[in-house]
DNA sequence: TTGACACATTCCTATATGGGAATATATTGG
DNA sequence: CCAATATATTCCCATATAGGAATGTGTCAA
C-alpha cells in the first residue's frame, strides 16, 4: 500500500508546506487565484492543484465572482488537528517544567 | 517532484494515521516495541518502520533496556503543529459565533 | 559458544504524488 | 460569435512511500 491520499484528510493535506503557505495567506482574507499565484510565487497550475486538494478536505471554500474564483479558509476544518495536538500539551508543559527545574539547579549549585 | 519525505518534518510524519495511533498510545507511557505491536495489532516490521520515521523527526525517543527497546513520546516536537493550528483558532471561533447567532435568529424569528 | 527472544533492515510492488508543459473550460466585453 | 482573461485539467515522470515476506543484528541465559 502506498501513502494515503493527500485528500484523505486534513492531516495529509497540510503535510505539504506549500499548502500551509496558501492557508496562512488566506487566513488574512479571501483571495483570488491570481492573487495567490502572485503572493506564493508559484505557477498557476500548481496553485490550482493545491487549492483542489485543500477544497477536497474542506480546508478552503470557493465562490465564483465574474471570471475569478475567490478562495477563503474554512478554519473549522483545522480544528481537529488542533485538538489532536492539544492532547499532548500537558506532556510538553511537563517537559518544559523539568528543563526549567534543571536550569535552576545549575544556577544555584550546592556549595 | 514527488511528495515530501515522511521524515521531512513532524507534519509529514503525523499524516499517517497509524503513526498518530502509536503516538496516542505512547502518550500514556513509555512502551516496548512488542507492547506497541500487541496494542496496535500491526506487524512488528511495520511498527519498527513507523517508529523509525517518528524518531527521525524527533517525535519519539528510544532507549535500550536489555533486549527491549523502550519508546516514549517527545511531546515538544508536536508543539510546532499545535502552534500552527492555533493561528487559525480566532477564525474558527468567529465562525462558530456566527453559526450560533444564526441559530438564535431562527429560534426567535421576526413576527 | 549456542539458542532464543526482541527488533531492525532489506527487497519488492502497487500507488500517489508535485511540478512542468500543454491544453481545456468558463466568463466577459465588443 | 470572437478575442482576451482567469482558472482548471490532463499528461508525463521522478520520487517516496506502506505493507508483506524474508533476513539481519543485538542481547541474554545456560
Amino acid at each position: 500500500m502506498a501513502r494515503a491520499a493527500t485528500t484523505s484528510d486534513a492531516f495529509n493535506a497540510v503535510a505539504e508546506p506549500r499548502r500551509r503557505d496558501i492557508l496562512n495567506y488566506l487566513a488574512m482574507q479571501e483571495r483570488s487565484v491570481s492573487e495567490i499565484v502572485d503572493a506564493m510565487q508559484m505557477e498557476q497550475p500548481s496553485v490550482s492543484k493545491h487549492l483542489k486538494v485543500l477544497k477536497g478536505v474542506g480546508l478552503v471554500e470557493a465562490r465564483r465572482e465574474g471570471r475569478q474564483m475567490l478562495y477563503k479558509v474554512n478554519a473549522l476544518a483545522i480544528r481537529p488537528l488542533h485538538e489532536w495536538t492539544s492532547t499532548f500539551e500537558r506532556l510538553w508543559k511537563h517537559q518544559l517544567l523539568r528543563v526549567k527545574e534543571r536550569a535552576e539547579a545549575n544556577d544555584a549549585p550546592k556549595q
